[in-house]
DNA sequence: TCAAAATGATAGTAATACTATTATATTTGC
DNA sequence: GCAAATATAATAGTATTACTATCATTTTGA
């Protein structure tokens, strides 16, 4: 699947950069060491500064493809939604059943930590770790109307309302598809990380997929019960 | 209900702050303004340079009560937190059915929207938007393990604690009490912001109490029906 | 009332998040 | 293959942030 994607030109809209990073070797250099710096120090302790360091270029360099460090975080963000959309139309094309669909687009979503992709040189795994710990980030703040109409959030919401479309064919009538999809999709990151760092907060069990199937039962209970 | 509470001190670990607040004139101010400040400028834009000029006290004066803005913020949360607490055995003493204890539980959480109560003249309604969109940054960080030392999520744990016991008392075979309900209160707070910003994130309807109608649901639903 | 503690006033520092300028490569269109 | 356009490097500079330090002054409580 690597290969079919290594083909693919995920798109991320241009309110998210100055350049396209990925029409330059900068530019791709500044996403690879952004993911890696990102992933060891936290988005707070990331800089520009330190980016350009380890790139081997100067600050100013990176401040061409990147108006802000909020602007990378967000299109590194939406690059990985745009990413994780090709995933599931490949994952659930050519299956009839909307309830296998559907559990195979919740299972999607937490699939990452068992894998390891690589896309343009970036380890899928560690950008996950970043949604994980900083996605919500970039719209729980005083400019989330700003990031909203620069399209930061395009390719999130394209994925749920993929998914949603799926709910409602299960059951046409169920009120609340987003709600809940969003629900499970930030649940299921943030027990991830209850699960590594304040195990009080969450239920860890031994088998891997627990949070998965939690979920998916979750999604099916409140789907189908629904008037 | 405000005056019972008001002759309550709301308990909050000492690693949370230098000097306590509640105990000088300028501790008392320091909540005041910082619970207005956060609130009108977000988290990030906040500086206790501004806070002290809206105080009439220097930068150094709050440096003495809290070592840093993380660890003010930590303390408004976990105040918080401490008052719901407290707000929760009052608001479902004496009632015998746990599944009536348990959705006024749910309710609570978001209760806040809806009334306007002052503790230490802090509006708890402005604390409960800074619960919304800020108390995720306490912990989505790499000094997570720290904090949580400092004891700065204890008093979020212990309310999700009460509310799990209640759970298992419907149903003492659930297996993920801390989870579901951890799913429901993020969750919550999340989608009265994405109805305020995101909407096509959410399924904003118009009666007022949707969300813990919703909420509701999917507790009874996933904690009656599990083996 | 006198000592201790808290606060104010002021200064200073390293780092951050940028912007600006000019020189040097590199690419590209012809 | 070369000039023009463009991208990058090198360097400098600014306002702000997140603190720390020092010392004078005020408040307080035994």
């Amino acid at each position: 699947m690597d290969n079919l994607l290594a083909n693919l030109k995920i798109k991320v809209s241009d309110g998210l950069f100055q350049i396209d990073p990925f029409t330059s070797k900068l530019g791709k250099s500044i996403i690879f060491h952004s993911v890696e710096m990102i992933t060891e120090l936290g988005f707070e302790k990331s800089t520009f500064k330190k980016l350009g360091e380890s790139i081997g270029s100067p600050e100013a360099s990176i401040y061409r493809y990147f108006k802000s460090k909020n602007q990378l975080l967000c299109y590194l963000i939406s690059w990985y939604w745009g990413w994780m959309e090709c995933r599931l139309m490949l994952e659930i094309a050519n299956i009839s059943c909307p309830n296998v669909r559907l559990e195979k687009s919740i299972a999607l979503v937490l699939s990452n930590a068992n894998e390891n992709i690589f896309i343009e040189d970036v380890e899928m795994n560690k950008l996950h770790q970043i949604i994980i710990s900083e996605s919500i980030k970039t719209y729980l703040n005083k400019d989330v109307d700003t990031s909203n109409k620069e399209g930061a959030f395009l390719n999130y919401k394209q994925f749920v309302e993929r998914v949603s479309k799926i709910i409602n064919e299960i059951n046409p009538k169920y009120k609340y598809p987003q709600m809940l999809l969003t629900t499970i999709f930030e649940g299921a990151h943030l027990q991830v990380f209850f699960g590594e760092h304040l195990p009080r907060l969450t239920n860890k069990q031994n088998t891997p997929d627990y949070i998965t199937k939690f979920y998916i039962n979750l999604a099916l209970q409140s789907i189908n019960s629904s008037i």
